[in-house]
DNA sequence: GAGTTTGAAACT
DNA sequence: CAGTTTCAAACTC
């Protein structure tokens, strides 16, 4: 379907992560970074990539609900404040796409091999943005140090650094950790490669998407191009590049950065590192701590920002997760730690929504959907590679990242060209999407986004509108709504796609902290945009009203969740404390988990739904018993016992997703949607209650806790929620107590009266068809003329002096006049 | 905070 | 599909 761009007034840019990562001056520590800045990101790279892997997890979440075992090789990038030439950094369009480009470091003595090898293993995650050439011999050089730079511009051009420690001595390692790429040149098209020693470029991209390599004794490419799942080729698509590194693991760890390389292809890339370990193939990485100022120093990370890199099992894959990304204050020294994780296994990593994996005070975690991984071809290392996965998490205060709004629509595959420049990332194995949209100063007051979905596809689309709102970042999600696999949870289901939904996850106040500093930057306009909260996507027919919610009411969510003196549990993209707790908002009738649900009651005056911790004591936090599993996210901060919902569980944790799906295939599906009877945007449990005792009048009741009326899918047994009880039904018993003080002997039961109010408010709101029935014609006003009826008819049964019995039976007698008068009102009204 | 109530989820 | 059990949240005291 084609999509259209509804907002002109402001343009999107896709526009790729930058990390600014600096030389690493460290030999001890064998660190392969791989980056690619720009000048204007500088401090702020981080903070975009986290708020990008806010979304991005938010999305992983929910793909674990909606996909099968497949692994969810989600990238995406960020936002940042460059110009529209940044969008592109590599333009490679080739039919034969490289599913993922492998470079392999040999170590032979002191030298390494740089090795260009594509993998078909990682097919989901094709490498489009580099290609080398096939037909350049492998060459083993002792080359360590790559660089990448822009063949052909400056100033503005986004630098990829990609370093690696060398398997030679300390002093090598130290030598060859001046690793430099810089992969995008100014026009975005030409990305050159080139060994830090020399200034020879080594590989060079052209625009039609081939490498050249240029230093070929230094550069082996082992194979080109690999096949790539047929689809329609789709230029200037925003590819994010997913690395893995694996292998090579110093003794002391090895530090990762991500860079986040856009390129066109529309499929993102997986580009694996592989450096022959010959010296240090140490398996299981043990965890590492470096101090901030370390990190740093070995130009790891931009002033302000930890990350944290969690190694995986030994016998997995070896992952490096790096959970928490955040920005720190500038006094504070931070952490780096490496954590063992145990979940990341490759092909088929499903991650929850953004939960921070640890509770270090001065880290935080960045979910990013870009999953490096270096793989190290060494004698040890086949097995051993590991995956870097930086996944968004809680964030203090003061990141950016925290800051990130995410509204999920529905969405259809084409994504809007125009003024809002939407960018679309599909996914190829798993036919996700991606849509960024990046609002810039030239933008209007409002971004409409129209995204369309290839029928066949499951698609995961978002368009994220990152705005910077002085303090607040800004992340509109689309989600696509007729997927044809399973849908998401937050995904309104197919029977409401004609309805718009929408979610609204708010982010953390970071800058509210004073942090605003390290914020993407973002311009202006962009940020005006959404300051008003005006933002608006919509998906075809589908539209998705995005809400953009003031920053003051994130600032109120995190001042919430800081006076409770406890974090909460971070959901998919949201808001972190400097707890590192995260909350979330849900807006509208968006897709509302059980949780959600629940939680709605406890919206504080500002809107804003706190997170709630689970108590989970036996269920391990694997059922749906328990909120954060039922939302797709893993426990963090909770008070649940025996918790398996965690990344350490992560096989378990599938099963038990996959489990619940095979149970109920809707298991994580919104449980609210909107009403389509009705035609207005009136909210309803898709499945209804089933209260026997309650009277649905208590948080028990789904649809009461909702706020929401009870509908005909309800079940539930002498129901008192219904749409405008309170009014209605204090009318009726005023009523009855009226008349039986006027009548003073009527015995007219106070059951018969219930019976009655029930059966003028009880009645189905909608019937099947979705007629309006006349119960919805019970207005007020309708309300109170039947009451002023009755009672004269009352008083006249009493001016009559007539007996209680004929007394009851006249009122009951005007009573049911004045139903069936109201039933007839309403069929004209339905008629008419 | 402990105990009870409640209804969804899970199980049979 | 219906009945029962399990479970965690909501509620009460």
């Amino acid at each position: 379907m084609a999509a259209s761009n509804k907002s002109p007034g402001a343009r999107a840019l896709v526009e790729p992560l930058a990390l600014d990562s600096r030389t690493l001056s460290d030999g001890d520590f064998s660190a392969l970074s791989l980056s690619h800045s720009s000048e204007q990101y500088s401090n702020n790279d981080f903070e975009a990539l986290a708020s990008i892997q806010a979304e991005f997890e938010c999305m992983n979440a929910e793909e674990v609900m909606t996909t099968d075992d497949e692994t969810m090789l989600l990238d995406r990038s960020i936002e940042s404040t460059t110009t529209a030439s940044d969008i592109e950094m590599t333009d490679l369009s080739d039919n034969a796409q490289p599913e993922q480009i492998t470079y392999s470091s040999a170590a032979n003595q002191n030298s390494q091999n740089i090795v260009f090898q594509t993998k078909p293993t990682l097919q989901r995650v094709p490498v489009s943005a580099i290609q080398v050439k096939p037909t350049v011999p492998q060459v083993s050089q002792s080359q360590s140090i790559m660089i990448v730079s822009p063949a052909g511009g400056q100033g503005t051009s986004q630098i990829l650094k990609i370093s690696h420690p060398s398997t030679a001595s300390p002093g090598q390692l130290q030598s060859l950790a001046q690793t430099l790429i810089t992969a995008k040149s100014a026009d975005g098209n030409i990305v050159q490669l080139r060994s830090a020693q020399g200034s020879r470029p080594i590989v060079t991209t052209s625009q039609s998407g081939t490498i050249t390599l240029s230093n070929v004794q230094n550069v082996k490419p082992v194979q080109s191009a690999i096949k790539r799942p047929a689809q329609s080729v789709q230029q200037n698509r925003n590819v994010y590049t997913k690395m893995i590194l694996t292998g090579n693991q110093s003794q002391t760890g090895q530090q990762v950065l991500l860079a986040n390389t856009q390129h066109d292809n529309q499929q993102p890339q997986t580009i694996k590192f592989i450096t022959s370990s010959g010296a240090s193939p140490s398996i299981a990485s043990p965890t590492k701590t470096i101090t901030f100022a370390q990190a740093q120093q070995m130009g790891l990370l931009s002033s302000g920002k930890i990350q944290q890199i969690l190694p995986s099992s030994p016998h997995k894959q070896q992952g490096i997760i790096v959970n928490k990304l955040v920005t720190s204050t500038s006094t504070q020294p931070s952490k780096m730690t490496i954590l063992p994780a145990t979940t990341v296994k490759p092909p088929a990593k499903i991650l929850p929504a953004p939960t921070s994996m640890t509770s270090h005070a001065k880290s935080s975690i960045v979910s990013n959907s870009q999953t490096t991984t270096f793989s190290s071809t060494g004698k040890n290392m086949p097995q051993n590679s590991q995956k870097v996965i930086i996944r968004q998490s809680s964030l203090k205060p003061g990141t950016l990242l925290g800051n990130s709004q995410v509204i999920r629509i529905p969405a259809n595959q084409n994504i809007v060209s125009g003024p809002n420049q939407v960018h679309q990332i599909q996914m190829p194995g798993r036919q996700v999407q991606y849509v960024r949209l990046v609002s810039t100063p030239s933008s209007g007051t409002s971004n409409v986004v129209t995204v369309g979905k290839p029928k066949s596809q499951t698609t995961l689309q978002t368009v994220g509108m990152t705005h910077k709102l002085g303090t607040q970042q800004q992340i509109v999600k689309v989600l696509p709504l007729n997927t044809t696999s399973q849908p998401l949870r937050t995904v309104v289901p197919k029977t409401t796609l004609s309805t718009s939904s929408q979610r609204l996850l708010i982010p953390a106040t970071a800058a509210v902290s004073g942090q605003s500093k390290s914020a993407v930057a973002i311009p202006a306009s962009a940020l005006n945009q959404l300051a008003t909260g005006q933002a608006v996507l919509s998906a075809n027919s589908n539209v998705g009203n995005i809400v953009v919610l003031p920053a003051q009411y994130i600032q109120q969510q995190q001042q919430s969740e800081e006076a409770k003196g406890k974090s909460q549990q971070s959901t998919p993209s949201l808001l972190t404390t400097s707890q590192g707790s995260t909350g979330n908002l849900s807006i509208g009738s968006l897709s509302e988990g059980k949780s959600s649900q629940r939680s709605s009651s406890s919206l504080e005056p500002n809107g804003i739904r706190p997170r709630k911790p689970c108590n989970c004591t036996k269920s391990q936090c694997l059922k749906l018993y328990c909120d954060c599993f039922a939302n797709g996210e893993f426990c963090h901060m909770c008070n649940c016992n025996n918790c398996s919902n965690n990344l350490e569980n992560e096989e378990e944790r599938q099963r038990a997703i996959k489990s619940c799906l095979e149970r109920n295939p809707n298991a994580f599906r919104p449980k609210i949607g909107k009403g389509r009877e009705t035609g207005d945007d009136i909210r309803r449990h898709n499945k209804g209650c089933n209260c026997k005792r309650s009277g649905c009048l208590k948080n028990y009741c789904e649809c009461y806790e909702a706020k929401i009326p009870c509908s005909a899918n309800c079940k539930c047994m002498g129901c008192r929620n219904v749409e405008e009880p309170n009014l209605e039904k204090k009318s009726l018993k005023d009523l009855a107590e009226a008349a039986e003080v006027r009548t003073a002997q009527l015995t007219l039961s106070k059951t018969k009266l219930q019976q009655l109010s029930d059966m003028a408010f009880r009645p189905p709101a909608m019937s099947n068809t979705g007629a309006r029935q006349p119960f919805n014609f019970l207005t007020d006003k309708v309300v109170e003329i039947t009451c002023q009826c009755l009672m004269a008819q009352a008083e006249e049964a009493e001016r009559s002096m007539l007996d209680d019995e004929t007394s009851q039976r006249l009122i009951i007698e005007e009573f049911g006049r004045c139903l069936k008068e109201i039933i007839e009102s309403a069929h004209k009204a339905e008629t008419t």
